[in-house]
Formats: structure tokens, C-alpha cells, sequence
DNA sequence: ATAGACCTTCCAGTTACTGGAAGGTCAAGT
DNA sequence: ACTTGACCTTCCAGTAACTGGAAGGTCTAT
């Protein structure tokens, strides 16, 4: 497999692909030519990077998660604990998200969007308050 | 007004407040020193700042408002228009989240998170499947 | 005079790519 | 044989918004 159909296969990016490569994520072999020839193990491990980034994990967290998969006798223990604390990051990120959107939906509903110079999102703006 | 003042005052670092000098969305006088000195003004913008950042505006988001906060003339509806798309992109953020979230959570409770090797989060990242 | 707390600039690193330039390779068509 | 077009390669730079650290100047108090 060259790297087109394994963008192809996996969606991600040629560009993506190299980067991983770069980074130490997957290690495909070359070609006499200097292209990159990817296995069935190869395939495997971009497909569950995208899996994996596309639920937010971070690089280094797929570099651990990656190892975990590699690992026959790995502890499921091990898994869910980086599993868990990202989740803990997010439930994190969707409460700052929300106060953010909250106090936004206000600001946005109060103000009348004509041509008067008259803006209670400035007023707000300006003075700084927080939501939280 | 020297730079940890406002800092103080404004809750920001003082590496951020240099970084929005270099970025141009103050201009701190200079004492013959060399040394930064803030108006009122500046403070005000500084703490504008510190509040559309907070409300995850991003910089050039920021410039504008900054430039329509300083125009006694702007019409709410172009405040109106910057912020309504910023609400609009937050929400499609929560939304992501919120999915990530959902799906990161089923996997967590499916697995038994102890020393066995059996692990549903791993067996979920291999097959990439997506939630959306 | 010297210590400590300020201040300055500049350079590098962070995250996870993405774009683009310059150039090599390959298969097909003429 | 030659050319065209689609591949492939590496390397460099840029993105967003800072943050850390080094090297060095300044100010205040003892």
C-alpha cells in the first residue's frame, strides 16, 4: 500500500500520515525507490489513530493508547485511566463552553443588532465582569 | 502605570500584555527608561481584552470589537454580527464535545477497568468506528 | 556597594498539523 | 524516446496565543 490509498483507507491525510510517521507513531517500511510501503499492522494502527484522535485523545495519549494496543497483557485498568481523565478533560472544556455560551446568549439577545451606536455587548465587554 | 500594575489590575500576565503590544492591540507610552508606561486607556482596552478572551473570542475577533469599541459611531448590529457567529461556532463545539463525550463515556462503563487484559475501549479504537 | 525586585528584548517551544516549493519516479500515450 | 500527469520524496515555514527562559539594564533600599 503506498501512502495515497492509506489516506484513502483511513481518511486522514497524506500529509497526516507523514507526520504520524514523523513523530514516531507508525514506522512503515520503504521501497528501493524511497516510497513508503504500508502493512495490514500499519493500516491497523492509523486507522485507530483516527479513531482515537477523532474522540479528542491527544497525540501522546494515542502514543500510550497505541503501546496499550500492542500489549497483549496490558490491564484494562491502564486503558480506562487515560480514557477517564480525558473525559474528565472534556466534561471540563463542555462546562467552560457552556458558561462561555450562556453569558454570550445574553449578551447577544440584549442587544438590538440595528444601526444605533447603543451595544450592550460592548457595555459588558468594558467592564470586565465574569461569569464565573 | 508600570507593566506589573496592570498586570495586577487586570489580571493578565505580563508576558500576555507585551504580546498584545507586539500583536498591536495596545501602545503602551515608553519611559525614557524604556519601560512601558499604561494610560487609563490602555487599561481599559487591556480589560476588554481579558474579557473577550474569556468569552473565547479569539485575537482578530478582539481587534475588531476593540476597533468598534473605540468607534462612537459603529452600529450594534456589526457587534451583533461578530458575536452571533462566535455563538454559533461555540455551539458547534458543544456539539462535538457533547458527542465525544457520550461516546468516550459508554466506553468507560463498559470496561472493568482491572488487571484482566479484556479491554472494550481498545476493542472500540481498533475497529474505527464513529459516532457522527 | 550590593542585593533584590523590577524592567527590557530576543529566541525557542508548545499542538497537530497544513501549505508550498523543489525535485525524483512511474505508467501511459504519442 | 519523449513527454505528460499523477504520484512520491524532503524540507521549510506558518498557524493561535501565548509561555519559559536567558542575558542584561534599572531602580530602591540598605
Amino acid at each position: 500500500m503506498n501512502i495515497k490509498s492509506v489516506s484513502a483507507a483511513t481518511g486522514l491525510p497524506a500529509k497526516t500520515i507523514r507526520y504520524y510517521e514523523d513523530v514516531g507513531l507508525v514506522q512503515p517500511k520503504r521501497e528501493s525507490n524511497g516510497y513508503r510501503v504500508f502493512s495490514e499492522n500499519d493500516m491497523h494502527k492509523l486507522a485507530f489513530l483516527a479513531r482515537a484522535r477523532s474522540l479528542g485523545f491527544a497525540i501522546e495519549d494515542c502514543r500510550s493508547l497505541l503501546a496499550l494496543y500492542d500489549d497483549q497483557d496490558r490491564a484494562s485498568g491502564d486503558v480506562k485511566t487515560i480514557a477517564l481523565e480525558h473525559l474528565q478533560e472534556i466534561d471540563r472544556k463542555l462546562a467552560e463552553l457552556t458558561a462561555m455560551r450562556d453569558t454570550l446568549a445574553v449578551l447577544v439577545r440584549s442587544c438590538a443588532g440595528d444601526n444605533r451606536p447603543d451595544c450592550p455587548i460592548l457595555a459588558d465587554l468594558s467592564q470586565g465582569k465574569t461569569g464565573h
